[in-house]
DNA sequence: ATGAAAGCGCTAACAT
DNA sequence: ATGTTAGCGCTTTCAT
């Protein structure tokens, strides 16, 4: 003890502004001297608030949301937050098991990536009144706080960019589509490209696989053996394309000459391989940061934007070229 | 309520097995309609144990540490615990910010990545009696408890392949030795085994960088500038090995006919690579669940090993070679 | 600006 | 097997 009642004590650390500065010098001295670390579970109880943000993922092994999280957790922790992670492996039964931890636990907030949930964790968020944000998608409802950008636009515009080159014959590499909106507004935008230009996607163009390198490859090697194959395969995400430029590459495939690739994220080593990798820049860091700005700002009681949505940006490079002997003035 | 004390409800729902079915039923019962989610920071309070293991990690951008965070957490979740992650890319000033915070949260056990820690850390460990496990190194000292592997003897091990190929000009690309023992280990064991066979590592043969891609890049065209440039670059770790390969395929170096490179932690993207690369397998999900286990054991008050290696193991593929003009047979 | 007192929601003796 | 009773360490009215 300071000499202070503890009152004075907690005042002087938590609201060091409410206590005179020659009280509060008295306590931190005695702070410091004890080496005292505030009880966070006594302090929540007390004060019903956790300081806590929880962040429900499907898997940290993507590269992609490691930077997400990455920024998210920096920026909390600027305004004296802590992050909690929860990740369920596209699995709906255990994420809506890491939700229920993260709101026992106390979580002031919650992110979520996507739009696709369990009603039941809308519920529970709605009881407990916690305040949520997603990410990586745009709620087409209205209903939920979203930050992130429109996935199937953004699709559009990586297949018109390969129609632009006029390729006609193609192929797509897709995520998993069960629980993930991103992967279907993607795979939608790629079909509604096509249409736009009279191009039908067969059922057995599009290959569903795991995220994954070797997925990607594989993929790549079976849609290459149907025949007609493909001139352009649209990857729905980097590591798939990656994947697949490494399958042609072990093909002796040439890339752009024989197949164009695309992919979607923009991660670090896409713009490193030979040929560089073309794709939709997704601003990662910046969704994690928004995120955490959304939910320090609602919990101080500021005003905040309903839905933010964040720009992507086609990044061409060497894995797309015109189609062998296409005509880019028209498909 | 249930028609029973708030004693009982307790108990039903922390240690069904102290309470008749019947009654433990109707506490089920109750707890169901009213969505009941139990108050962590009121329960951590009144039975001093959080159920919550903190991790202190340099940063999730390495896939590798992704892993084993990932693998942690789910062998964690298995027993009822909550993982709370806390990184400070690589800033001791953080780490031990972090560290105090995940105290403050009344986390029940840590892990820490390696062993360079402020003293500071080991001391409010200590004060707070919190466990802890150290991962990815072997304590030399022996007074903390760890999982993990010899970085020096791997290190030995990879260089000793080149060495055994025949190559004995070479180059180094490092990670950044500040508050990293891993990287200060491999990069000791480089020179060990270089030593052994009468070979002394010139300052200028070694080149320390940032984890990326794009350092390895830059890394590899410095060392291939050096006249005369090496025939074998030792990497610290996989990213870096990537960026070299990378560089020698846009500088048109043939790897490995002009220059064997090799790689450490063996990365899913290493085996796909052209040339595959030769690199030392890090068990990263072992790492993440023996030291869940670890923790689990300790807090419940089963023995537990103070210290366990785990093995690893060398990859040869495609990335190392003979030195052209080399002789196998002596370095 | 500071102190006194109540209580956050739960668990853990202890008693029955 | 269940109820009674404190009390975990802090914050927050409320009074001064």
């Amino acid at each position: 003890m300071a000499g202070v009642s503890p009152a004075t004590a907690s005042r002087a650390l938590s609201t060091p502004e409410h206590v005179r500065p020659e009280t509060r010098a008295k306590v931190d001295h005695a702070a410091r001297l004890l080496d005292y670390v505030p009880h966070g579970a006594a302090r929540a109880l007390a004060s019903q608030r956790s300081r806590i943000i929880g962040a429900v993922i499907p898997t940290l092994d993507n590269a992609i949301f490691a930077n997400s999280v990455n920024a998210l957790q920096g920026t909390l922790a600027e305004s004296g937050y802590t992050l909690l992670l929860g990740s369920h492996a596209y699995d709906p039964a255990i994420e809506l098991q890491v939700t229920r931890e993260l709101i026992e636990r106390g979580a002031d907030g919650i992110v979520f990536v996507g739009t696709d949930h369990d009603p039941q964790i809308y519920r529970m968020l709605a009881t407990f009144r916690t305040p949520y944000v997603l990410i990586w998608s745009l709620d087409p409802s209205g209903q939920h706080p979203c930050i992130g950008f429109n996935n199937r636009d953004a699709a559009i515009r990586v297949t018109r960019h390969l129609l632009d080159l006029g390729h006609h014959r193609f192929g797509v590499i897709s995520g998993l589509t069960a629980h993930n909106d991103r992967v279907r507004e993607r795979l939608a935008g790629v079909r509604d490209a096509l249409r736009a230009r009279g191009l039908e996607l067969s059922p057995r163009a599009v290959v569903e696989r795991p995220y994954s390198f070797a997925s990607g490859q594989q993929a790549m090697s079976e849609l290459m053996g149907r025949k007609p194959s493909p001139t352009a395969v649209v990857c729905i995400n980097d590591v798939l394309a990656i994947g697949a430029i490494i399958e042609c590459r072990a093909a002796g495939i040439d890339v752009p000459g024989d197949v164009s690739i695309t992919g979607f994220d923009d991660m670090e080593i896409s713009a490193q391989l030979a040929p560089g990798l073309t794709t939709m820049r997704v601003p990662t860091i910046d969704l994690g940061r928004a995120a955490a700005t959304y939910l320090v700002d609602r919990l101080a009681g500021r005003e905040v934007a309903t839905c933010t949505e964040l720009p992507v940006e086609l990044v061409v490079r060497g894995s797309t070229g015109p189609a062998r002997g296409g005509n880019p003035a028209r498909a």
